[in-house]
Parts: C-alpha cells; sequence; structure tokens
DNA sequence: TGTAGTGTTTAGTATATACTACACATATGG
DNA sequence: CCATATGTGTAGTATATACTAAACACTACA
C-alpha cells in the first residue's frame, strides 16, 4: 500500500480547503458517495485506494486530472484500456517502444499526432 | 461473458492438437498449471478468464500473442499498464487521440517511433 | 472387458476489492 | 457548557476473482 495516492489527496484536499470551508474530509466524502471513515483512511494509506469510479469523482471535486489520480492509485483508465484492446500490438508495440523515451520526445510525438495529417 | 476468449484458446489448442497429441485440455492445463475442469470452463466461456499470469502463459504454451489474449479476455498486460502509469497525462492524450485513426496511420506512427532519431 | 485418456459437472474455497455503519475523541464557536 | 463539526477507530459486509478437488460419462484400443 504505497499510501501516495492518499497522501496525495490529502493535500488536494488540504489546499482546497484552505480557500473553501467545503472541502472537510465528511463534506467532501459526501459529494464523492462514500463514508467519511473510509475516506479518512484511504488519505492515510491505511486502505487501498477505491475504485476508479470513487477516484474519477474525487478528482473531478479536487479538480485535479484522474488520470494522474489513478496513476498514484496503481490503476489506468477504463476507457484507455478499452482503446488499447482494440488494437492490442499496435498500442503494445507502441508504447513499449516508448517506454524509454525521454519526455520532450514523447511530447513530440503527441503533438505530430495531433496535428498530422494522418 | 463474453467467451470470446474461451472460443479463441479452443480453436488455438485444437489447431495445436492436430499436430501434437500434447495438447489435450489436461495437457495443457498441467503445462500451465491449472485444473482440467477450470480450463474446459473458461474454453466454454462458463468462467469468466483467468488471471494474467495464467493467460501469459497459455499464450506461451500456444505460440499466441500475450497481449492478444490478454485483449481478448478484456485486459490489458501490467507491464503497459506501468510504462503508462509513469506518465500518465502523456500516454493518455496520446492513446485517445489515437483512438479514431485508421490502422495504417497508426503503423505509420508506430514505424517512426522505431525509426526516429527521438 | 478393463484401463487409459478425453472432456465435463458439481460443489466448494481463499483472497481481494470496495466499501458501510456506528461509535469515539477532540476542538471550536456561541 | 453544550451543540456542532472535525477526523478516526473498530467491526463487519457483499461481491468478485481465481481458482481446487473429486467424481462422472464417453471413447478408444489392446
Amino acid at each position: 500500500m504505497a499510501a501516495e495516492f492518499g497522501d496525495y489527496v490529502r493535500k488536494c484536499r488540504e489546499k482546497k480547503r484552505a480557500q473553501s470551508a467545503d472541502f472537510s474530509l465528511r463534506k467532501l466524502a459526501q459529494r464523492v458517495g462514500i463514508e467519511p471513515s473510509y475516506l479518512s483512511k484511504v488519505e492515510r494509506g491505511q486502505e487501498s485506494p477505491p475504485s476508479e469510479a470513487t477516484i474519477s469523482s474525487l478528482a473531478k471535486e479536487l479538480d485535479e486530472d484522474p488520470d494522474v489520480l489513478l496513476a498514484l492509485a496503481g490503476k489506468v483508465s477504463s476507457d484507455l484500456q478499452k482503446i488499447i484492446r482494440k488494437r492490442p500490438k499496435l498500442f503494445a508495440q507502441l508504447i513499449r517502444e516508448m517506454k524509454n523515451m525521454p519526455n520532450h520526445a514523447v511530447v513530440r510525438v503527441v503533438r505530430e499526432v495531433r496535428d498530422g495529417d494522418w
């Protein structure tokens, strides 16, 4: 249980809380649709991260990138998985080949894909 | 339970079996490390697909692409997930942008990534 | 005719996932 | 002082995952 997810969520929440009282553990939990005790344990890494749906809801409330939160939770968004599963060979090859590429190179590929007339 | 996974595995096994008697359900199950009854049910789609480890072992024995088998099982290889999770924003963007690209375009990107001097 | 091998049926299990429900302790403001 | 809100501790739950174990029925062949 890396607890990294919990730490991050707690930090985000406390940042939000500095500006709005709507971000107490209890209130956030309610909006997300889980019990406060559960959120408490999750934030302290005492429980493993919640489901994808709950993480997405959490991300939305906290104005965070769902993919990042999911990553911290050791997951990959199911919609991405679905895309990959439609062309497993191609995507597997592509992703594995990009594994060790430096960040700026990946950015360049992303841009090319976005702008190119594929 | 799409059963597509099971159907495919059974076909692969029967193809192999036409050439070698080592591909009876029982023998394959033994090499893979599961009970024959379980493999039987999986092949007929009566049970949901097995774990990633078991699928990989199955793929190896059947000379099939693990990524393809995993895809049929509704999964994405954990090593790919790990790569994505290291740079969730970049990969998420890239994959989503490639979602609707025609096959040949994806192939081209893969080639460029492989050959380019990124 | 029996025994070896085939796939299948039925019943059950251990572990993980994703939580809930309720009670408790502390602090804070009116 | 007490009502309210805060976070936390303890115990328990439903469902899914990933299987095992043992027995059954059929076929082949020696």
